[in-house]
DNA sequence: CTTATTTACTTAGCCGACTAAACAAATAGT
DNA sequence: ACTATTTGTTTAGTCGGCTAAGTAAATAAG
């Protein structure tokens, strides 16, 4: 499994320096496609990234011009990340790619099997999920 | 599936703590304890990671004592890695822990279901390899 | 009202991953 | 024999990921 997510990881960067991004902030993006404004918090946690990874993942896209940050005017802690017209401009070419690759991906595999495919990850994720909360509650009462 | 590979990589992360490793030096001592001395060359290949990369990862696991590097004999260009004590003594314990995180991932699936969610993973992994075959054969035509 | 705590974000520093470019040693061409 | 090329590794610099520690603003507690 490591080696699949390694080898769709390198060509996700292949596809992806066409069109002057970085791998991992055309995810970034999705994520303001969907819903523009967000806050760095609702952002990273979307995203399951630790908000120091995002605060240099939004400079570097602010250095190209792709978005920008504003302050809230409720809540001067919070700042909530915009599209610029560049950001907006390049969905289409990304999720064309997004949906290519991944019908690359799922070649040779019938609709009954990717949904099953499907379903397999959803439970390995959900495993994942609760080993981790048990990892974490262990934690919390060593701290006690 | 990217969720998946990133809560793995979460809960990897989080176990190997717990020896001193980071992450990704554990699946490099993985191939010196199936075979000692290899090249970085050799290394590198089997990692599927860039010389650059295993030049930094070696220098740090050579600063923590877990192995050494020699320069060959015969070729005063190669380098060959070996395992120090230390680096052969912490085995048990990482695939100990490896074993275990397979079961927990695994946790609510047949041996059936399992033996089909590696079918698919070996076809992604299949489409993947000749979609990175068919690109880099393009490129190589602008080339010429 | 003043202090403590929580919340939102940034800075510093480390690690794994990459590319581009350099370097050094071995080999091939002439 | 001397140059050119290939091979193995390193250096420099970028990016995404993390933790630990710091700052600033809003809220809770006394």
């Amino acid at each position: 499994m490591l080696r699949v997510a390694k080898a769709h990881r390198v060509l996700v960067n292949a596809a992806l320096t066409n069109v002057n991004l970085h791998i991992g902030q055309e995810i970034l993006l999705m994520e303001l496609w969907q819903e523009d404004g967000l806050t760095q918090t609702q952002l990273a946690d979307r995203l399951s990234i630790e908000p120091p990874t995002l605060t240099k993942m939004l400079s570097r896209l602010e250095k190209t011009k792709l978005l920008k940050k504003y302050k809230d005017t409720q809540d001067a802690r919070i700042c909530r990340v915009f599209l610029t017209e560049k950001g907006s401009a390049c969905q289409k070419s990304v999720t064309d790619l997004w949906l290519d690759l991944d019908e690359t991906i799922l070649a040779n595999l019938s609709s009954e099997e990717r949904l099953l495919f499907r379903r397999f990850l959803i439970q390995i994720y959900d495993n994942l999920e609760s080993a981790k909360q048990s990892q974490s509650s262990t934690k919390n009462f060593a701290d006690n």
